[in-house]
DNA sequence: AATTGGCACTCAGTCGAGTCGAGTGCCAAA
DNA sequence: TTTGGCACTCGACTCGACTGAGTGCCAATT
């Protein structure tokens, strides 16, 4: 069983490896903490550290390093936030505060993270699902392409190019909004989804023209509705991974290419489990599933009225959780007034 | 002054080290390449070469790597371009072929790239400041908000939201829709973009609401329009990069931070001499203005009809120029046939 | 004049022995 | 339970010897 001080050293371990990056013996314990015992006693401590797997000798006689249950016990029970600086709030409000619309936002906020941090920033945008489309324009190009732009009450608006098998008319274009309109409008994109496929079962009545347009329209429609159920994430900040290389045994290869794949984090950010202050961390081998074993992702919620939105951050499994935790929960703090102060102007 | 055959037997250094990554000696050259005299004559040759400063040797009494200018004598000299596998071609061409927007095949086409080849591709959005303004679309929000929509004649549609005054009434929408139209349909985003100015200095007459609306709509749409003016870049590939490292003697690092600040290799792409095939190639040091010393770029021209935009890969200096620049060549020939063909389609 | 075989020379890389020292585990004493 | 002492381990570093690929040069050959 481990003692009381014995957690003692292994925050002790956790801490000066990470800064130093080498492995630590009882001796630098006793020198640079003050435990007010012999590095004798520190071993004994450690010989039952290592007993609970929580750190481990890379070879006989030499320092201990933790293990990544050694960093789970850390962050569970040990690290304390350390909070950013005031001038560091300052400069993420102020920079946020300038940011135009949701992308730009969202832009801002990946990178004051990794700035803030030094590791890859990570936010998912927020889940399009529960939206409600509010608006469906259609917009006659010339030709049998028609425009179709969706908006919805959280702000996003997107647009795509339909090919209609005949060139829609100025009242055609106003009847067919109308009727997409009716199927879309007031519900939510995971139900417009829905309707749109029951609509288009229906089938055009044959030799209508009108109804072949608007199964045209319908079919780009749903297409659009299901890209925006596919959530998305923006990224900063890959490059530092080129510089912490040194903390990865393996190739940062498998980093760099779940990062350009994207699903990958994204799925793992969604399946990473939250503490009660909304703070969540996956460490090391517990990424094993989705092919990262020297990496830890931090994140935390944000902005809870859409739900499971998240931000967080990539790096290396020996990386300072204390105050990457605090300048994950700052953003995300920040990130969340961001988006309830001027709700209405999205 | 260096022979004939010295050229053949740079080229020969030149592949070989691409091949094997070490230096290439006299020895291994008469073995791999049937030049039918002595290594002591290679000798002699590699020694003029090397008074040219077209190779060098790493230590003395090694084999030789070729210098940058050494590169470049073969990429300008040397390098017959071997064409794809047909296998190859076809699956360009499928691929290519499924895309979807704009957007899409631009993604498309880096992935084809950067799949062939092994590097990173790049891909210069077409550049839309000759592009005409062919709709304006507005929507009425609700509250102050006004969705602006602009599309052009090459199919690219963009929205922003606009923040206005007062809230529009229907009428009033389709007032304020003529009286932007009439700024900029019609004309070029260049045009459109300084017309925009014009209109805005004016002023609106005081207390005369739909005036004050208006401005508000055409600064949302000028800042639009400044969007369209830069330039943007697509990649895929960055990854790959991690797997190449020992290629460089530095580190990846400026060269991931180029990639994810688009900005410098834009420039340079932008700035990059084509030959007449519309080729190009920039070698090592010849990207030291970019801060980049150890990679090599080479692009291809692509889509004339709109000018300026280049398709092309990034990667180590030691790379394989003739299979590149053939795919890359080859990408560019697909991309210009595939924004042909269709192009009353986007 | 170009090519070739021969030869001395250079130097990175490797291997093994020797040394150093940080750090451990264990034990007996406090 | 803590502590000082001590033997032991083993990675990291150094040094020297050796190896071998490769060169430059030269005299002989074609």
């Amino acid at each position: 069983m481990v003692s009381e001080r014995g957690l003692q050293v292994l925050r002790a371990i956790v801490q000066d490896y990470v800064d130093t990056r080498e492995p630590v013996g009882s001796k630098a314990i006793v020198d640079r903490h003050a435990f007010g015992v012999s590095a004798a006693t520190i071993r004994n401590d450690m010989a039952l550290l290592e007993d609970e797997d929580l750190i481990v000798a890379p070879h006989t006689s030499s320092g201990r390093v933790p293990t990544d249950k050694g960093y789970r016990v850390f962050v569970d029970h040990l690290a304390e936030l350390r909070p950013l600086s005031s001038a560091q709030r300052s400069a993420i409000t102020s920079f946020l505060d300038e940011a135009g619309d949701l992308d730009d936002l969202l832009a801002r906020t990946v990178r004051a993270l990794t700035q803030l941090t030094g590791q890859v920033a990570i936010v998912q945008y927020p889940s399009f699902a529960r939206a409600n489309v509010t608006h469906v324009e259609l917009v006659a190009l010339g030709g049998p392409r028609v425009l179709v732009i969706l908006v919805t009450d959280t702000g996003r608006v997107s647009q795509r190019i339909a090919l209609v098998p005949a060139e829609p008319g100025e009242s055609d274009i106003a009847l067919l909004r109308a009727r997409v309109g009716a199927v879309l409008v007031g519900h939510s994109v995971a139900e417009s989804s829905q309707r749109v496929s029951e609509a288009l079962t229906a089938g055009p009545r044959p030799g209508v023209v009108l109804d072949a347009i608007a199964d045209a329209v319908l079919r780009v429609v749903g297409e659009e509705l299901e890209a925006f159920r596919q959530d998305r994430l923006v990224m900063a900040g890959a490059a530092t991974l080129a510089k912490r290389e040194q903390d990865f045994r393996g190739s940062i290869y498998p980093l760099l290419e779940a990062i350009e794949e994207q699903v990958t984090l994204l799925r793992l950010m969604s399946e990473m489990v939250a503490d009660e202050k909304g703070l969540s961390a996956s460490i090391g081998r517990e990424n094993e599933p989705f092919g990262l074993v020297e990496a830890s992702v931090l994140a935390s919620r944000y902005d809870g009225s859409t739900g499971g939105a998240r931000v967080g951050l990539l790096g290396p499994t020996r990386m300072d959780y204390s105050s990457n935790l605090a300048a994950v929960r700052a953003v995300a703090h920040y990130l969340t007034r961001m988006l309830e102060d001027d709700d209405s102007s999205r």
